[in-house]
RNA sequence: GGCCCCAUCGUCUAACGGCUAGGACGCAAGCUUCUCAAGCUUGAAAUCGGGGUUCGAUUCCCCGUGGGGUCACCA
């Protein structure tokens, strides 16, 4: 049908909110289903209700894309293309494919409300549909208010879902839908069909929740004699409860993850998980090998239940395999703007967080050496003046360094001295000397981080803790 | 309720109709170790139920059950 065209994809989402995580995951397999075949990806903005659309979350929601570096080959808003709207709508006037309703709101209401009540889907009987063309255009030209309704045929109707196979819908249940309002604003389901014929959409890939639109969507096409697209239902993301996600009410923004400390690669890998998977039992992957493996084949029917322990270890890998420079810059806007920080910090807290929110707490000590109690210095049985003992011999070698003082040698230093010794009565102490804290990074990076002026600085204090003679 | 979709460990998932149903997260135990992480090893943990088809069903068909989605002059 659309093998020998250009792949273009799309993903629409309208401005009544921040960027949601299942727009995100919807746009990335939109994108990496471009990406793979080479074909272009188009961010399209669905405002068509002034109400409720808002400037600001357009900016949002294109803020967050570009944070996950979906970029798009084209971009509109459908809020400019009324006069495109206007001139299909004419057309299906014309031909008679559409017509002129004049019932009113209460009384559609009434009638809703009496077929759900008997247990019947609410369906539009159709009554204007019997108002002779001319009749209904004077009438509408003449002030009368109304709205556009499409003539749904009464047949059934079908399509391939390229996830979920054949899929059928019967148009004698669905009655005559309004396509555009009484203000003349063309509605959601028509101004998708229009769309996404003009722009030459080849693959619509959406969450399945637009199931039941597609019926709609595929009428409205055939009523234009546009050519019908391919259709992907991806799985919906889920809430531990199974209920869909975007109805929970805690924050799914991706703003919130990309506060939280999330990175980009972690999220996206993360986020193609959802529902897909490759043919090997590889997890970690960065973007470059989800392009080369994606596949709507592989993507699942059933609707994933998004884990936030998963993430968070997705997350923790890609945080430990993130050069150490850019995780650094990443970093500077999860800590205090006064902390001076060194690649040798960061490097020391690789893979001992999951969250960069968990910087400031982690790297704390760097900064502000936590008021211990000289007791904590002692490992296992040792007493106090062994301790003592340990550290000057400690100290001694740390002397005898470069202020600058790198990991590999003062660590051969200090092994030196400890020779056959015990390496907990030698690094215990050092290290919660160094960090003031019962865990923490090794004392080695440790050292290498704080240079060699702060951290004999550090042994000296710990040195006089042990002078306060021990109580117990 | 009508219509539609879905159904493998708690969760994400793998398995041309054919090995003891595999991997990952989380959990538990152990190893390693100066602590905590990380890492390594091990363990507990699943094919919703019932009928078919077949030499053989996780896989195909039907029924049931369960869950979800959708039924706007929102998108």
């Amino acid at each position: 049908m659309s093998s020998d065209k250009k792949v273009r994809v799309r993903i629409a989402p309208s401005p009544t909110g921040p960027l949601h995580i299942g727009t995100a995951r919807t746009a990335l397999f939109n994108w990496l289903f471009a990406k793979k075949h080479k074909g272009e990806f188009i961010l399209r903005i669905e405002d068509t209700d002034s109400e409720r659309s808002d400037k600001k979350f357009e900016e949002d929601i294109e803020e967050g894309l570009r944070w996950l570096g979906l970029n798009w080959d084209e971009f509109y808003r459908q809020s400019e293309r009324g006069a495109v709207y206007e001139e299909y709508l004419a057309k299906l006037l014309d031909s008679e494919k559409a017509y002129y309703c004049f019932c009113s709101k209460d009384e559609l209401e009434e009638r809703r409300q009496a077929m759900l009540a008997q247990g019947l889907a609410p369906k539009y009987s159709g009554r204007c549909r019997a108002i002779p063309a001319e009749e209904a255009r004077q009438k509408a030209g003449g002030g009368e208010p109304y709205v556009i309704r499409l003539k749904v045929p009464d047949t059934k109707i079908e399509f391939n879902d390229l996830i979920r196979g054949k899929i059928e819908f019967d148009g004698s249940l669905m009655g005559d839908m309004i396509i555009a309002r009484e203000n003349g604003e063309p509605l959601y389901n028509f101004t998708v069909a229009v769309d996404d014929a003009l722009s030459e959409i080849t693959h619509i890939i959406r969450g399945d929740d637009h199931i039941s639109n597609t019926p709609r969507q595929i009428f409205i096409i055939q009523a234009l004699d546009f050519e019908i697209p391919e259709y992907a239902h991806l799985p919906m993301i889920l809430n531990p409860n199974k209920s869909k996600m975007s109805k929970r009410s805690d924050n799914v923004s991706l703003e919130s993850y990309i506060k939280s400390g999330y990175l980009k690669g972690a999220v996206l890998n993360f986020l193609a998980f959802m529902g897909w998977h490759p043919t090997d039992d590889r997890e970690i992957m960065n973007i470059e090998e989800l392009i080369k493996e994606f596949s709507l084949k592989r993507v699942q029917k059933g609707g994933a239940v998004f884990s936030d322990e998963k993430l968070d270890w997705f997350n923790n890998n890609h945080i430990r395999t993130t050069d150490t420079k850019e995780l650094l810059e990443l970093a500077k806007d999860f800590v205090p703007k006064s902390w001076k920080l060194n690649e040798a910090m960061i490097e020391s807290i690789k893979g001992r967080i999951n969250r960069l929110d968990e910087l400031e707490e982690t790297l704390r000590f760097y900064f502000e050496l936590p008021n211990y109690e000289g007791a904590l210095l002692k490992w296992q049985e040792m007493n106090f003046g062994e301790v003592e003992l340990n550290l000057n011999k400690i100290k001694d070698v740390l002397d005898n360094m470069d202020e600058n003082l790198k990991r590999d040698k003062v660590q051969k230093a200090i092994m030196e001295i400890i020779n056959n010794g015990s390496r907990g009565e030698y690094l215990w102490p050092l290290r919660v000397a160094l960090s003031g804290q019962k865990n923490s990074p090794g004392p080695f990076e440790i050292l290498e981080a704080l240079g060699k002026k702060e951290s004999v600085k550090r042994v000296d204090l710990a040195l006089e803790k042990l002078d306060i003679p021990e109580t117990y």
